[in-house]
This record gives C-alpha cells, sequence and structure tokens, in this order.
DNA sequence: TTCCTGGCAT
DNA sequence: ATGCCAGGAA
C-alpha cells in the first residue's frame, strides 16, 4: 500500500539525481561542444540564437546567427532595420513565419519596452514565436532561471534512462515529460543543466547512440534493457501511403500477361499481371486510357470482359486498393518484359497473396 | 531517391 | 491536428 508507490518515485528521484550529477561532471570534463552564443549573457542574443535554432541545426544555424549579429548588434539596430534586409540574412534558412515573428517581437521590445528584453519566463513566453522551448532556453541562459527546457534531445535523452515507453508526440506524453524534465532540474544550475541536456543528446544520447562513450551506461535504463535503440517511442504510425493498383487481365486465348516485380518495392520478384499504378482512384476509362499511352494497347484490340473488383489490402506503411479489369485480346500484343502463361499454370507462378486469390477465382 | 527530424502558430 | 522548410540519414 503506498510503499511501492513511493520506493518506485525514490528508485526514480534517485536515477535522476545521478544522471544530473552525472550530466553536469561530464559537461564540465568532457564536453567540447562549442556555439558562438554559448556562454552568452546578453538575451538578445540568446533569443535570436534561439529563434534561429528553432527546427535547425547548429552548423547550420551558426552562420546565420554570425551574420545577424554582425549587421544587427543590438536588438534596436534589429528594429530598426527594413523587412527586406531581414528577410535577405535569413534566405535560405526555412520557416520564413519564424522570420516575421522575429521582426514583429524586435520592433515590440524597442517600442513597447524602450529595448529592454523582458526577464521573466512568463512575459517571455507571450513573445510572437517563443513558445515553452525557446522561454525556458532564454529564461534559464540569460537569467539562469529554473525552468527546465524540453526539446527533442530532451525527450530522447529521458525516455531513454528511465526507459519510458510512453509516447512523446501526444499531449498526455508531453506533459509526463515535461514534468519530469522539470522535477529533474538542478534549480540552482538551471542554465549549465539545459545546455548540458541537450549537447549529451546531440553529441552521446543521439537518435543511433554512443552508448560506449556514455558516463550513465552502467544506469541507463534503456541500455540495461538494450531498447535505447527503441526510444524514444512515438504513437503516430509512420503516415500510411495510399496506392491504387489497377490491374488489367489481359486475355489471351488461354494464356494471362504476366509480369515479374522487380522494383524495390513490396513484392519483388513476385509476379503480377499488367500494373497501372496511381495515387487516386482512377475509373475504367482512364486506366484504358493509361494502357494506351504506355503500352500501345488500343480498344480496337480487345474485348472487356468483366468490370472492376475493388479490395483493399493494408499494410503497416500503406494501403493498396485493387481494381481489376479483364480484357481479352484478339491478337498477341507485343508487351516487353511480359510472360503469356496458360491458365492452369498460373498456379506455378509467386504471387501477393490478394492476387493470388482474385486470379483463383476469375 | 525517399524518409526523418524538429518548435510554433493556427 | 497540420503546415511550415531545409538538410542529413537511410
Amino acid at each position: 500500500m503506498g510503499k511501492t508507490k513511493s520506493t518506485a518515485k525514490n528508485g526514480e528521484k534517485d536515477l535522476g539525481r545521478a544522471f544530473a550529477k552525472g550530466l553536469l561532471q561530464w559537461n564540465r570534463q568532457e564536453n567540447s561542444r562549442e556555439m558562438p552564443w554559448k556562454g552568452e549573457a546578453d538575451p538578445y542574443k540568446i533569443w535570436l540564437s534561439e529563434i534561429i535554432l528553432q527546427q535547425t541545426r547548429v552548423e547550420q544555424g551558426w552562420k546565420y546567427y554570425e551574420r545577424f549579429i554582425q549587421t544587427f548588434p543590438t536588438i534596436t539596430d534589429l528594429a530598426a532595420a527594413p523587412d527586406q534586409a531581414i528577410f535577405k540574412l535569413w534566405e535560405g534558412l526555412g520557416y520564413y513565419s519564424r522570420c516575421r515573428n522575429l521582426i514583429a517581437t524586435a520592433r515590440f521590445i524597442a517600442t513597447e519596452r524602450n529595448g529592454i528584453f523582458p526577464d521573466t519566463y512568463g512575459e517571455i513566453l507571450a513573445l510572437k514565436g517563443v513558445g515553452p522551448y525557446t522561454a525556458a532556453a532564454i529564461a534559464s541562459f540569460a537569467y539562469n532561471a529554473p525552468y527546465a527546457v524540453l526539446d527533442g534531445n530532451v525527450f530522447r535523452v529521458l525516455s531513454r534512462i528511465y526507459a519510458l515507453e510512453q509516447p512523446i508526440d501526444t499531449t498526455e506524453g508531453k506533459k509526463v515529460f515535461s514534468q519530469l524534465a522539470q522535477e529533474q532540474l538542478p534549480e540552482k544550475q538551471a542554465a549549465a543543466y539545459n545546455q548540458a541536456i541537450m549537447d549529451f543528446g546531440a553529441v552521446i544520447c543521439k537518435p543511433v547512440p554512443n552508448c560506449s562513450q556514455c558516463f550513465f551506461q552502467e544506469q541507463c535504463q534503456a541500455f540495461l534493457g538494450n531498447k535505447q535503440a527503441l526510444l524514444p517511442i512515438k504513437s503516430k504510425k509512420t503516415q500510411i501511403r495510399e496506392r491504387w493498383f489497377h490491374y488489367i487481365v489481359l486475355q489471351y486465348g488461354n494464356a494471362v500477361a504476366i509480369q515479374h516485380r522487380t522494383a524495390k518495392d513490396i513484392w519483388q520478384n513476385l509476379y503480377q499481371p499488367l500494373l497501372i499504378e496511381a495515387d487516386k482512384k482512377l475509373n475504367k476509362n482512364e486506366v484504358l486510357l493509361q494502357l494506351e499511352h504506355s503500352y500501345g494497347i488500343r480498344p480496337a484490340q480487345y474485348e472487356v470482359i468483366s468490370a472492376a473488383v475493388n479490395l483493399t489490402q493494408k499494410l503497416s506503411h500503406q494501403t493498396i486498393h485493387f481494381s481489376f479489369i479483364h480484357l481479352e485480346v484478339k491478337k498477341k500484343p507485343q508487351l516487353e518484359g511480359f510472360q503469356w502463361v496458360v491458365k492452369n499454370e498460373l498456379e506455378r507462378y509467386p504471387f501477393p497473396k490478394t492476387l493470388q486469390q482474385f486470379l483463383s477465382k476469375n
């Protein structure tokens, strides 16, 4: 009663403390990651670097940061510049709404706050283009305020050291991780700790981790269970592709044209009838038009025997919609890459299950 | 070549 | 829940 819970909690806290301690030591002794804004005290420069780094790798943002600081040494300089000059400096970085928000925030601070950058988490969070991550980063780096950053690195590191299978891409998961991150933060060393955990995620606990170089290997719950490559968990299945396979069963006498699938795709090395693939559903006329375009087989050369049968097959990462058109040709067309197989010998060839089922019934 | 990553605004 | 973007990984 209650005991299990508090024991687990204590265990968790111990693990967290051990990690934080080791992390800070790693940061002092081994972390050699350098960045032009690291250790910076000017909130303007920290803010600028964080906006540039949103969705952007350090290596790419580096040069942009340097050019911005050279061109606009203070937020007042930035606020006074014409939009176009600022966009020109941003050119190539992507996510251009960040630049719009950057301009709006610079002008807001220059005109409404006499160029003084806000110094509380809440006020920082209220700035355009600043969300929870960026607000915590600025508040901690500029003012050492005790707000834990939660970015992709932190999700990854925390999910691994605790072997948490909680998905990170759900509202619930974000809540759990942000609470854990906050509990984990050594309050008086917010700046050092926040920078350290992100550096650690970037150089050691990478998506493909360098566990052999990790100070926490012996305590990391993921490493101990050999799950480090599986964490963090994301709930959203990789986007399911929708494909429409319009098969044309070409029959000549008692023989059917089939084709060997060789592309690096599903069903490699299996066989299939003539395929018209599309990323949307085509009606019969569209399919037959495509047949003429791709293979030069014109309506005059065949008779349509049967209408389309529609089937669907779900794979982990794609959904295949099938339709079939059965055509009888009066003369055998020249078809590169196809072989004509008499119907009762079709069973010798390997087909995908859905095709096998269809062909055996028709 | 395609796939994956990543904070915020909407 | 999606779109925004570019670059590195697979």
